[in-house]
DNA sequence: AAGTAAATACCCTTTAAGGGGTAGTTTCAT
DNA sequence: ATGAAACTACCCCTTAAAGGGTATTTACTT
């Protein structure tokens, strides 16, 4: 029997997935929680094989947790269950430890799979998820074509400062943020502010 | 027995949902669709006594569902089943049509409680909403606040528009745009375009 | 018919930031 | 230690739009 710790903060899919394992013989839910935190504190008295994490949760997000638990308990097996299919997100699980991913777009039974699959050492990935794409995911173009500073500034820009707020943060001149602003914009092959900011916002705004 | 379309794009949740009802002696799931557009095709040749719908779905999303179903069928009951606890996704369904709201933080249980309620006319809102709340919500001081332009610019400005487009989209001169933009700033009392475009983003980002 | 709110369109001034450069200085790897 | 990349900081010019007004017309309200 796979011992299964469950991390999802959607009480109806929770149930759901409970349903589903309810009278399997393969895998038992031996434990559930509704965020990261509370899933850590589970985690202290239990010794689970697999651990199902959402990522967007309150309080700790699935990519914490997921780092967490590698660093307390590295045997522990982790399958993510998410609606993004935001490269970024499935990347930084993947760096986080995790070794499968599973959308939540796909029907409960991929869930199952996924489930087994890393819990015999295999990875698991939905055939909606195309991993041959991921390396070449907009991430790794902008962590080949953005500078650290420009990383940095776009998290910023991100959180909804403009240029001499990042200038006061970041101890530099603004006409050094505007610089990298600008090259951030020639380098994504944005088309102004909006364009940044849409970028921005949407690509941090899980974190 | 109570007739059943459910209209969810996560096929997790559809299969727990499915799960759910499956031996239910009260409620009998007779069809179910991944988007809006899907459920009016289905709804052209199956009678139901209640829908149960997503509201962010592709395609068509819940709330033009809705809208859609209250014209053609208008004795189906629609139960809302979102995410969102944003008070503006809960009026919108509302208006157009829903007589429950039950968030997916909540238990499977209280799906079934709400199609239960609104298949004898009754309405269901789960405990978690603030029914009294909903009547000051941002988008009822938005109402009262913005006038009509000015909320249609806030959309366009949500859709990344900038003030010259808006211009031309109605017809009219941009140093109006560029007044709305003023007001709407300064009656939400936001700071710069930076605010506004979250504000507006945020706000419009489900529809 | 008078009053109010909204929409429209303009004024002026200032700021933020895009688009396009140049240049000095760290920093790091070969 | 040499060279590339990154960081820094400035130049120019232009545009979008904030911040603060005013005036006119339209439309609804009582």
């Amino acid at each position: 029997m796979i011992k299964l710790l469950i991390s999802e903060d959607h009480q109806s899919l929770l149930d759901g997935l409970l349903l589903l394992f309810k009278g399997d013989d393969a895998i038992e839910v031996i434990g559930f929680a509704r965020d990261g935190q509370e899933l850590l504190e589970i985690l202290q008295h239990k010794k689970p094989d697999v651990l199902l994490t959402d990522i967007n949760m309150p309080r700790m997000n699935g990519i914490e947790l997921c780092k967490k638990v590698k660093e307390t308990n590295p045997k522990v097996k982790i399958v993510a269950f998410s609606m993004f299919e935001n490269e970024d997100a499935i990347k930084d699980m993947l760096e986080a430890g995790a070794m499968a991913y599973v959308l939540k777009q796909r029907p409960l039974a991929e869930v199952r799979k996924a489930i087994i699959s890393v819990s015999r050492g295999e990875r698991y990935f939905d055939s909606t998820i195309d991993l041959s794409q991921i390396e070449n995911t907009e991430k790794s173009k902008e962590k080949t074509l953005l500078s650290p500073s420009e990383r940095e500034i776009l998290k910023l820009i991100a959180q909804g400062k403009n240029s001499s707020e990042i200038a006061e943060i970041r101890f530099t001149a603004s006409s050094t943020v505007l610089k990298h602003r600008k090259n951030i914009i020639q380098k994504l092959g944005l088309h102004g502010k909006g364009e940044l900011l849409r970028y921005a916002l949407n690509k941090y705004k899980h974190y």
